[in-house]
DNA sequence: GTGATTATTTGACCTAAGTCAAATTCCTGC
DNA sequence: GCAGGAATTTGACTTAGGTCAAATAATCAC
């Protein structure tokens, strides 16, 4: 397991009783067909939604084109960062990629159990902290890694991408054209 | 000015005099001269370093090529987020530019500072969200811009970077060769 | 199953940006 | 000021990956 996972769930585990009582009162959860949109840009970012089941992504709009920044299994926290922190409009779509499960995790009632507990605060802090890591590590790959390269390091870090999800998609995650993708794939699989 | 470092500026004047002394106490000031290395690769980064004069930058080696990742001026903390959220050793080099002068914060001290003042873990807190953001954001302009457009980007956003450092470092902080960074300017200047 | 729609692959061609090499220009120390 | 070295520019050539278009392949509705 991802070592900051591991950090955030160890935590959580300790959390006394009371404070799960707590956090449980704020958590809400809800479905939504597959295509839905759980967030739009313009929308203010208000909640954490916690991937129960299913698949989402996040992407964003550029000259027409949808670039996906990130995509989310089970267990994955889908947040529009700088909405969420700023409470301000944002500019990305969630989008659910098949039939799917969240735990809503509002904003302003999280914040309170956050600002009475600590721990709850430690623990809102390593989710920051591997995000930060997560999108410089991210940003490592597409400064170091050709196309081929970063299709074969998802190959092998996030095999579900590959299985589960169309070429556009992941073309538009890799930030390579999907023509591109198609033929990196027939490179690969013929070898 | 950005509104993140207002967020923790704002936040910082509020603090009361008994936590400043606190923190005051945690400061240790040092200065470093042009080359010198504040940090390698294998060493465990113990500290924030908060700019005070000079300039300086962070880097990592990719194939015997140097990769600037992030350049820091005056006021800006200079630390590898990985090895210091983790205490493990780190892949970067940070590096003075010029004569530097920076105070160092040290981790172990600093959070039992934070441990004690829950105004302090919400500062800290507010550094990796700006981190965050700025990494997110660093990511969208090499997915949607190309070599020009980062370049004419980053002279509008940080003019002083472009008019004190030397090509090569704004080309590798650009992601692209020091040669195409020289025909860029002079396709700029021309216009 | 069959036709229609959508996704994927393949082909031909183009362009941004890289590489290697040579030519300048800019700094230094002396 | 000048010689030597570094930084920058310019030129010629290559290449990864983009675009546009056509051909298959897969999926869905009925």
């Amino acid at each position: 397991m991802n070592p900051y996972i591991k950090r955030i769930k160890d935590l959580s585990y300790k959390l006394d009783l009371e404070i799960h009582a707590e956090l449980e009162k704020v958590f809400v959860d809800k479905k939504f067909s597959k295509g839905a949109h759980l967030l739009r840009p313009g929308q203010v970012c208000t909640a954490h939604l916690l991937i129960k089941e299913g698949i989402a992504r996040k992407f964003y709009l550029h000259n027409h084109k949808e670039i996906t920044t990130e995509i989310y299994f089970h267990d994955d926290v889908a947040v529009s960062l700088d909405s969420y922190i700023m409470q301000k409009p944002g500019d990305v779509y969630v989008e659910a990629l098949t039939e799917l499960e969240v735990t809503i995790i509002d904003y302003g009632r999280f914040g309170k159990v956050k600002n009475t507990y600590p721990e709850v605060m430690m623990l809102d802090k390593m989710f920051i902290e591997y995000y930060a890591v997560w999108f410089e590590q991210r940003l490592r790959e597409f400064q170091t890694l050709d196309a081929s390269q970063r299709y074969l390091k998802l190959l092998e870090k996030e095999p579900q991408i590959v299985q589960f999800l169309p070429v556009t998609i992941i073309a538009s995650y890799l930030n390579v054209s999907l023509e591109t993708l198609s033929r990196i794939r027939a490179k690969v699989s013929s070898e």
